[in-house]
DNA sequence: TACAAATAAATGAACGTTCATTCTTTTTTT
DNA sequence: AAAAAAAGAATGAACGTTCATTTATTTGTA
């Protein structure tokens, strides 16, 4: 037990250097040896839970990525109106944008470099699952206007890394008025009126 | 003059070898050897050119930043309603999205990871007081929510990256009815009704 | 105009450094 | 004492950049 114990510790603070060190310096421009030293381990102990580089920016990706749909849909259940599901499931997922910023900023990075394999990032896709469910329930309804997923999506849910990177930049600073407003243009955007 | 020609081509095709290159690999996977390679260059010269990787890619940004703008504004002129200003720009910005391809790729890998320098980042950000401007006179009109400029691009130019970037990996197809919903959604979540 | 001298542009090879990964040894656990 | 885990040192490859040299162009002079 002791011994699990330390491993998963071990485990678990590589994979958060390693999301620190690419969020700071993209992925390769950190070098393994950074990674050991501030998950303080020597940098061959790396390779006794990962097969390389890649495998382990593979396993962070998704497992930030588990983590971040798991939050997403905590408080949401199927029996909700689609107005409320969605509501719920958007503010949600605001949440941990503008408040997990360190795994927001890395999950954006990992959208939107050549840094992940197609085959984790399918894998990533998968767990959205409800939301698509939803949305299909809110079109059959007349609630939701018929456009694609890719474009429900794009005007509703990616809209907030935006504003997650810049705040993060310090460009701009996100409170809850901005929340509200962020998400009254989500819904104006694809409701069916 | 020949002299000169002759050199602008090799920047050129510098510049281009540079944003083809990153957009596939990233930009520390890119090799400057690789780069020389693929402009028909000894490495050695690109030192002619620019002054070290950083000063190149920062270069290429700025100039595909400074193409991209040109082209959104094109056919705007201050002339023209709110509205009708607004539905040219996004389509311009829309056509130039997803019609230049590697050009928006490249600025969406750029906007989105530590990969430029901080201060080509603000350099490139000047382009789009025309658009700001807009949107000021549409609030001060009515037309337009009174929320912040962050919310407005977020929610009406942002989108079109993802899309642009999830129909270059062939995730989804984008055509005209698709910029058309694409359009009102945008519309419809920054109008004031 | 003809031709050398000077300058600029371009090159391939080489340098020093850094990196991912492996090897060998030491420490810890059973 | 045996086995597993961890460490640090070592390795070979790859990189950005520089250097010494060659090639091309321009300028000055007769």
């Amino acid at each position: 037990m002791a011994k699990l114990q330390k491993s998963i510790d071990k485990r678990n603070a590589l994979i958060k250097a390693t999301i620190t060190l690419v969020n700071n310096n993209g992925f390769h421009a950190t070098p393994m040896s950074k990674i050991a030293k501030m998950a303080n381990v020597s940098p061959a102990t790396i390779y006794l839970y990962f097969e390389n580089k890649q495998d382990l920016v593979n396993k962070a990706y998704i497992e930030v990525k588990a983590a971040f749909t798991a939050y997403a849909f905590a408080t949401y259940t199927e029996d909700m109106s689609v107005k409320e599901g969605f509501e719920i499931i958007w503010k949600r997922i605001a949440d941990f944008k503008l408040n997990k910023c360190e795994e927001a900023l890395f999950l954006a990075q990992c959208d939107n470099t050549p840094m992940i394999d197609e085959s984790s990032r399918k894998e990533g896709i998968k767990h959205l699952q409800p939301l698509l469910d939803l949305w299909q329930r809110g079109k059959e309804e007349g609630i939701i206007k018929p456009i694609s997923d890719y474009l429900l999506y794009a005007y509703t849910i990616n809209p907030l890394s935006f504003l997650m990177i810049n705040q993060e930049r310090g460009a701009c600073a996100i409170d809850n008025a901005h929340i509200e407003d962020a998400y009254q243009a989500a819904w104006d955007s694809i409701q069916l009126t």
